[in-house]
DNA sequence: CCTATTAATCGTATATTTGCGATATAAGAT
DNA sequence: ATCTTATATCGCAAATATACGATTAATAGG
């Protein structure tokens, strides 16, 4: 009946599980891909490099926004972003910390 | 109309993508953390300390396993699933390859 | 003020995900 | 053979995600 039980999770589980969430598509991972190749902020750039709509384009960074992974700045009419480095390194250390610690501890496999 | 354009994308976006959709759930973070810390292979035990149904569990577990960030063998009238730690280091591989060593490139934030 | 440009948002159609109960399957125990 | 235990799978309901066209908003330039 009831979908989307994630409040049962902890906080450390919901936030690795967003940062995922934010790169899982393939579209967001290319925006990425864009975003840090130019030094430059892009937008619009971006449109034209995908072969997706605009409102598709200008959605996907909306998410990528809310997950944290990418700054927007307004540049008169036409908006900026770039890549929060910061953030993806908070990711990946919390990814690290996560699994790959572990991994030392049970090296083998048993399946 | 039309959903998932997936296929205009490449092959290397689609795989971290999946990669990333497979991370993209609490519960699946959850049950990858206690595969994780358990030397042996678990199963039903997973069901018992997570707060959902056998079913779900399951059809989590399956796409784990779909995503090839676990193995599973049949032992007995039980199943037992472990972390195939090898899909996580190209996981981490590929994700630092895309991203981190472009952040040495363009540091300096540009919003 | 009017127009062009750029991007965000709205509305909508469709596809996918999530979760559960019920059922099926498979193997060990009796 | 039957019963029990442990999992997987099916079918369904509800929620989300994806994509696009159309519209709105905001600004720069004339």
């Amino acid at each position: 009946m009831a979908t989307h039980k994630k409040e049962v999770f902890t906080q450390k589980e919901q936030e690795l599980a967003a940062f995922a969430k934010a790169l899982s598509h393939p579209a967001r991972i290319a925006i990425l891909k864009v975003l840090a190749q130019r030094n430059e902020c892009i937008c619009g750039e971006i449109v034209e490099i995908l072969p997706l709509a605009q409102s598709t384009v200008s959605q996907h960074l909306k998410e990528l926004k809310n997950a944290g992974l990418i700054d927007g700045a307004v540049d008169g009419p036409r908006s900026c972003y770039c890549i929060n480095w910061k953030a993806f390194e908070k990711f990946n250390n919390e990814f690290n910390h996560l699994f790959l610690h572990l991994k030392v501890k049970n090296e083998k496999a048993c399946c």
